[in-house]
Order: C-alpha cells, then sequence, then structure tokens
RNA sequence: UGGGCUAUCGCCAAACGGUAAGGCAACGGACUCUGACUCCGUCAUUUCAAGGUUCGAAUCCUUGUAGCCCAGCCA
C-alpha cells in the first residue's frame, strides 16, 4: 500500500501541466458532457499548408491520440470559387507527411450538401430563416456598424411557405447569383455583428470540385460547419482565435437544428514564425512573381517547403510541443524551430565533411600519389551509425576560413606555426602559404605527424583545434544552395510602394565546393542550409534520400566569432 | 462604455489565493577528433499600470493602458 501510494505521488509531481484545451476536455470528460475526444482537421482547399496549420493539425490529432478517441481529415469546400482539387492533393500528403493519421475518416463538407439542405428547410419550417431579396450593398447596410445595430430586413416577415417555396427554386437555379440569400433570423440589433441575421445560404451557378453541377446554391461557414462537425460525431471543435465572435452562432446552429450532445467550439491562438513570411497573400504573390520556385521554395514556411529543408516530421513536432497552447498571441523565434531539428538529426543522421569556400591544403612530406583510406565514424556520438571510409591524400581541400595568415587571439585552427587536427586523420602543422597576385591565399602548406594518426592513441600532445577536409583528387564537386529565410524583420515583403523587399541573402548558390566521396549519387545535390552552430542539410534533387548532416561547415554561420 | 479576446524574462510558456516551473535565446566556465555536441553555472524580489480586499494576490475587486479579432453572398 505505501508503495502504491510513494508511486502515485511520484507521478503525480511528473505531470505537466495542462494547457487549457486539455483543461476544459477534461473537465467535459469529469461532467460526462461527452465520453470520448473526436477532433478533426478541416481545411480549404484553396492553398498549401504551412508551419501555423502543423500546429492546428498535430494538436487536433494529438489530442484525439491522448484521449484515446479519433481523429477526422475534412475537406471545407463549401466555396466552390477558391477550391481546386490540387490542394486536397498537397494537403493530403503534408498531413499524412506529419504523421497525423486519420485512417478511414477523410471526408468532405460537400459530402453534407443534403443534409445542410435539410436543415435549412427545417429552420425555415421552424420560422427561424427566411429568403431575402436584398441586393448585398443592401444586406450591407441593413447590418449596421460595429457601434450602431442594424435595421430589420423587410424580407424577414414572408410566410413558411412563401420562403419555403423560394428556397427551393434557390435550389432549382431559378434566380441569379447574388439576387437571393437565405438568412437565419437571429437577431439584427446584436452587438455581435455575427448574431444579425447571418447569411446561411448564397446563390452561386458554379461547378463545384467534388459535387459538379449538382448544386447552385452554397451553405456559409457559419451555417455548414457546425453541421460538419455534429455529423462527423466531433466533440471539441478546435478552431482559431478569429472565430470566437462565431462561436454563438456555431451553439445556435445546432441548437436549432436540435442535434444530440452537440460539438463544442474551443479556441486557441494561432502561432506565428518571427522573421519569416507567413501571409498567403504575400506568398501568393512571390510565386506568381517567380521570386521563389514554387510554394515549396526553401526559404518559405511551407510545410512542403520545410521537409525540402531538411525539417522532419519529428522536429515540427517537436516544435509545436515546445511552443504550446494558449489564447495569447505570439510568435515564436525562428531559433526554437531549428533547435528541435538540431535535437532530431543529432543522433540519428551520418555526417560527412563537405568544404563549401576551398582552399587547397599541400601536406608536403606526405608521398605524393600515395592514398590511404582513413576510418570515419558516421557520427561520432552514435557508434550505431557505424563508420564509412575516406581517401585521405598529399593533397586536400580545407575551408578558407580555416585558415588565417595572421591569427587573432584564440584562433584555434591553421595559421603559420600552427598544429591542428585534420577531422578523422593525422595532426598538421602549418609550414607556410602561397598567394596570388591579388594577395588571395591561394595554397597552404603544412607537414604532417604520422604519429598521430587517429584511433591511434596517440597522446603525448594536443592541439585545440580539429578542421574538415576533403582530398583533391576524389572529392565530389557540387553546387550548394544555401537558403535563408526570405524576409525579416516587420518590414513585410512588398513595400507599400508595391517594390520588393528582400533578404539579400535569401539564396546563395555555391558553385564551388567539395564533399567527400563517400556520399553516393555523386555530383547530384541540392543543398540547404538549414540550422545555425554548424549543421547542415544536403537532399539529393531526384531521389528521397534523407537529409546528411555536416558539422560546422557554413562559413555564414560560424560559432567561432572573433574577439572584439 | 459597440462586441469579443489577450497582457508573466529578448521569445514561447507554467502557476487556478500560499509566497514566480520549464524550454528557446544570451552570457560565463569545464570538456572536446570541429570553437559543435555534452556538462555545470548565471539570467523576473516580481507578473501592463495604479489603487483596493486579504495574514497572504500574477491569481479576487476597481479604474486605467496597450495589443489582436469582427461590419465577405470567404473560411
Amino acid at each position: 500500500m505505501e508503495n502504491k501510494d510513494m508511486m502515485e505521488n511520484t507521478e503525480a509531481k511528473e505531470v505537466v501541466s495542462r494547457n487549457f484545451i486539455e483543461q476544459e476536455i477534461d473537465k467535459d470528460l469529469a461532467e460526462g458532457v461527452y465520453d470520448t475526444v473526436h477532433t478533426r482537421f478541416p481545411p480549404e482547399p484553396n492553398g498549401y499548408l504551412h508551419i501555423g496549420h502543423a500546429k492546428s493539425i498535430l494538436l487536433n490529432y494529438g489530442l484525439a491520440q491522448q484521449y484515446g478517441g479519433k481523429f477526422n481529415m475534412r475537406f471545407d469546400d463549401t466555396n466552390p470559387t477558391k477550391e481546386k482539387i490540387e490542394f486536397v492533393e498537397s494537403i493530403k500528403a503534408d498531413i499524412q507527411w506529419l504523421g497525423a493519421d486519420w485512417e478511414d475518416r477523410l471526408f468532405f463538407a460537400s459530402d453534407y450538401f443534403d443534409e445542410m439542405y435539410e436543415g435549412a428547410v427545417k429552420l425555415i419550417k421552424k420560422g427561424k430563416a427566411y429568403v431575402s431579396d436584398l441586393s448585398p450593398e443592401q444586406i450591407r447596410e441593413y447590418r449596421g456598424t460595429l457601434k450602431e445595430p442594424g435595421k430589420k430586413d423587410p424580407y424577414s416577415d414572408r410566410s413558411i411557405e412563401e420562403n419555403l417555396e423560394l428556397f427551393e427554386n434557390m435550389k432549382n437555379g431559378m434566380y441569379e447569383d447574388g439576387s437571393k440569400v437565405l438568412r437565419a433570423k437571429i437577431d439584427m440589433t446584436s452587438p455581435n455583428i455575427n448574431m444579425r441575421d447571418p447569411i446561411i445560404y448564397r446563390v452561386a451557378h458554379m461547378t463545384h470540385h467534388n459535387t459538379g453541377d449538382k448544386w447552385c446554391i452554397y451553405p456559409m461557414y457559419d451555417f455548414a460547419h457546425p453541421i460538419e462537425d455534429a455529423i462527423e460525431g466531433i466533440t471539441h471543435s478546435i478552431c482559431t482565435l478569429e472565430f470566437e465572435d462565431h462561436r454563438p452562432l456555431y451553439d445556435w446552429v445546432v441548437r436549432e437544428l436540435e442535434y444530440p450532445n452537440p460539438p463544442r467550439q474551443i479556441e486557441f491562438a494561432k502561432m506565428y514564425l518571427t522573421n519569416v513570411v507567413t501571409g498567403k497573400r504575400y506568398i501568393k504573390k512571390l510565386v506568381e512573381d517567380k521570386i521563389v520556385d514554387g510554394w515549396d521554395d526553401p526559404r518559405l514556411v511551407s510545410i512542403a517547403a520545410l521537409r525540402r529543408r531538411g525539417f522532419t516530421p519529428e522536429s515540427i513536432k517537436r516544435f509545436v510541443e515546445l511552443c504550446g497552447v494558449s489564447k495569447a498571441n505570439s510568435s515564436a523565434e525562428y531559433a526554437m524551430l531549428e533547435y528541435c531539428v538540431r535535437e532530431d538529426l543529432k543522433l540519428k543522421k551520418s555526417r560527412m565533411m563537405a568544404v563549401l569556400d576551398p582552399i587547397k591544403l599541400v601536406i608536403d612530406n606526405y608521398p605524393e600519389g600515395q592514398t590511404e583510406m582513413l576510418d570515419a565514424a558516421n557520427n561520432m556520438e552514435n557508434p550505431e551509425l557505424g563508420s564509412h571510409q575516406v581517401p585521405f591524400e598529399r593533397e586536400l581541400y580545407i575551408e578558407r576560413e580555416d585558415f588565417m595568415e595572421e591569427p587573432p587571439k584564440k584562433y584555434f585552427r591553421l595559421f603559420p606555426g600552427n598544429e591542428v587536427r585534420l577531422m578523422h586523420a593525422y595532426f598538421v602543422k602549418c609550414t607556410g602559404f602561397e598567394k596570388d597576385e591579388n594577395g588571395n591565399v591561394t595554397v597552404v602548406h603544412c607537414t604532417y605527424d604520422p604519429a598521430t594518426k587517429a584511433g591511434s592513441g596517440f597522446s603525448e600532445r594536443k592541439v585545440k583545434g580539429t578542421i574538415h577536409w576533403v582530398p583533391v583528387s576524389q572529392a565530389v564537386k557540387a553546387t550548394v544552395r544555401l537558403y535563408e529565410n526570405l524576409i525579416d524583420e516587420e518590414m513585410g515583403v512588398y513595400n507599400e510602394d508595391g517594390s520588393l523587399n528582400l533578404n539579400p541573402n535569401s539564396l546563395q548558390v555555391l558553385e564551388n565546393c567539395y564533399i567527400e566521396p563517400a556520399i553516393a549519387g555523386a555530383g547530384a545535390y541540392d543543398s540547404f542550409q538549414f540550422v545555425r552552430n554548424g549543421f547542415f542539410a544536403v537532399d539529393y534533387k531526384d531521389s528521397k534520400e534523407d537529409a546528411l548532416v555536416f558539422n560546422r561547415i557554413v562559413s555564414l554561420k560560424s560559432s567561432f566569432k572573433l574577439p572584439k
């Protein structure tokens, strides 16, 4: 007994605090409002998913998992003017990649059009909805303003019979777009504008990607969404803060339609990232203006772009967890996302050597023509990943920034007279260097000490620096594309005058890079820098090969800072 | 006094009347076959502000202040 108590106490202490949504759900479950948890992710197929959606997806899916409930995938396709089938496919692919499994529950709001129509008829019969002939302009006028109440719609007193007939005529295509709407009869004087007799059906003669030409009237979000949730047995309809004002209407719809055990809407704050472009509008223009490759350009933060950039589903999931859920508008630093990939890849990926800005290193006392194969651990911190062979020879490429003619204090790398370790190889001592007519260093000379071979257990002396390298004759030439986030600051992508405000370093193409030959697929690299602190990803252009990881590669973000 | 929501470290974010968790970032130091990683340490006498209630307030009350959302036949 005592043991059990102690264990329970320990566990209780380890319980992490629950976010406000979990608390609400706990309460609902405890009070018996629901006996299960059923969530959904309901995107409109009108664009690509981005990091912000990932939060919603993972939140909804995670909640379902956590409570042993279900998670639905549903396309909220109630407005054919904006939706395209191609987006359906990309959205599905992204969600699958993120690992949110909807099992066999993939739905389309458009599959419920019949039931929604019946719902509208039911409202009319209850005297809770009417057909209005007001023009869009008049509707706006009658709606009032934020501070002034609206005015009664002159058509709001039509008889139930008349409304029924008119609504059926709407359905049968007897009216032109915009000439008639069905409105819920609620309260034109409500301080909440959403309750001022909201439009619930509009006429739109348009082919729908799913239902074709069957319908020429389409339900509005505020009417459709609660019905979709109710039909699917959703318990917690989780959405973002801007729908808070719509909740009374959501509740009104499920109540008037008399759904038993109706779903409940809970809102949370969207998460933004600092220093990246998230606005769909901006991204669309960047794509259209061909400033970026497309929606999956690595400088963007669409799910597809992040995938191309080397982020893993696990890292994004972790990021979402770290950010937490709240109702306070906030924007997370990009560094947090970077931290998550670093953590995820650190032990999982092999690390290779690559030189992005090469300078030749000649080992004068190493025999010409000789090559020896050195064993290089794929990941020093994870022996399970094994090792690979790297050819070592007299001439190597090293990083230009790893040599300095006149080193500042505390510079531990190569400079005349200094000894460093070549990673996986030998100690090497700088004996001199050559310059071209412009004064640029072209070759660095050194001698090596055979006794210091890696793995030999040599310990007579130590060096402060270790640098990476690549054999000149066998290194694989590569073009490396370094991507930085497109935009930073609060400036926005397009200035008010329409001119572009781009990060000048957003894409740097490095033509003269070398990668060690152990990497297969020689020559076909499409590489992305993706994190600070020396990690680097390489994607093979036409294969599904995972990102490879490097240590301290990129000069842009070198962790060495010159003393002030 | 239109309505709704939100304010806790540079950035996220806990705390639910009992004396300000944690993570990211930053900064020291140790270690190191990459100056990374790891490790150890520092980082809110104070919670938007001012009053009030209380033995005790980030939490309750009052009055302010700031920010976000809403007037699509978009979602």
